[in-house]
DNA sequence: AGCGGTGTTTCGCCGGGGTGAACTACTGGC
DNA sequence: GCCAGTAGTTCACCCCGGCGAAACACCGCT
């Protein structure tokens, strides 16, 4: 349990290790963009039967989710990126600097799928979205790296962005 | 998205179904016992970016549990399209304007039978019908589009469209 | 100083969507 | 069979906004 945005960094660690967490969020803030299924979020102050109700949920989903093995569990091709943003695929790998290997992530979870501007935005800067132009650069970026271990994005107008793996 | 409880019936439906939902919860009652990742609640009249916010999570966790599950599945025989416009046939996929998409989803809906050409333009532009040949247009730019995925638009004569897959 | 990561500006292309008009193909009446 | 009307096809433009790309600026680190 931690108080968001504050403890931004605590969520991530906590989030890169695979636990649960709840993100305790103060009025006035911007409600957090959550992308997994092991985090969820409250508006303090807040009851405590509804704290109660949704770290039960969590605890729920956590246990479904580790004894399931249903976790990431890609096949040995499949591509993976690590906690150091180091991405694995086809035996070769690529070092990802901090911001392209969130957003690296959030594209490789929805692989063959669209993953919206917006969801790449709330991925990348969880604190607060930069200029408008931003995402367009790093995905730009994030093209020129990926091409060498066979990964594409492609561009859905309007809709957002899709990677999957290069033809050929 | 349903009211809780009174929609309990409702409720385990969706869920049946692996459809993600959203328990509306009107003050006073208990929290429900959330079980899922593809289920969230949220305390009702709540504010529009809130509601926002948890509704994303869910398509997001949903994306997730179907499209991360098992390595790589070659993709519908049968046509499909997404929420993001994408079309995806015989493992191969175009990504459809949205204008497009609409039509194309009426289309596919009656797959193989004549949809009518008011429908398609009530479907193509539900606020309102733009100049009188412009549904005409745009069934000439889904056919380019559907052709190389093996999909084409047949003409009946003053009744409509049909949809089919191309021959060869 | 050099370098890698990130943000920003700017320019320009191209795709999405609307419109009008030419052209073709089908239809029914004589 | 001919003709006129109607339905549908295709093309050429136009406008606008989304996105790509390069170039530059800034910052922290070594």
């Amino acid at each position: 349990m931690l108080r968001w945005p504050e403890e931004e960094g605590r969520r991530s660690r906590i989030s890169l290790a695979g636990e649960p967490r709840l993100l305790l969020v103060p009025d006035g803030e911007e409600p957090p963009p959550v992308a997994d299924c092991l985090e969820d979020w409250i508006r303090v102050p807040a009851a405590e039967n509804e704290v109660r109700a949704r770290v039960d949920a969590l605890a729920v989903r956590s246990q479904a989710h580790t004894t399931n093995g249903h976790s990431h569990d890609p096949g040995p091709t499949e591509p993976v990126i690590d906690d150091f943003g180091v991405l694995r695929v086809h035996g070769s790998w690529v070092a990802l600097p901090p911001l392209e290997a969130r957003l690296a992530e959030a594209l490789l979870e929805r692989l063959g799928a669209v993953t919206s501007r917006d969801l790449l935005i709330r991925a990348g800067w969880p604190t607060g979205a930069p200029g408008r132009n931003a995402l367009d650069v790093h995905v730009l970026r994030l093209r020129r790296r990926l091409t060498p271990v066979g990964l594409a994005i492609r561009t859905v107008r309007s809709r957002g962005y899709l990677m999957e793996p290069a033809p050929g």
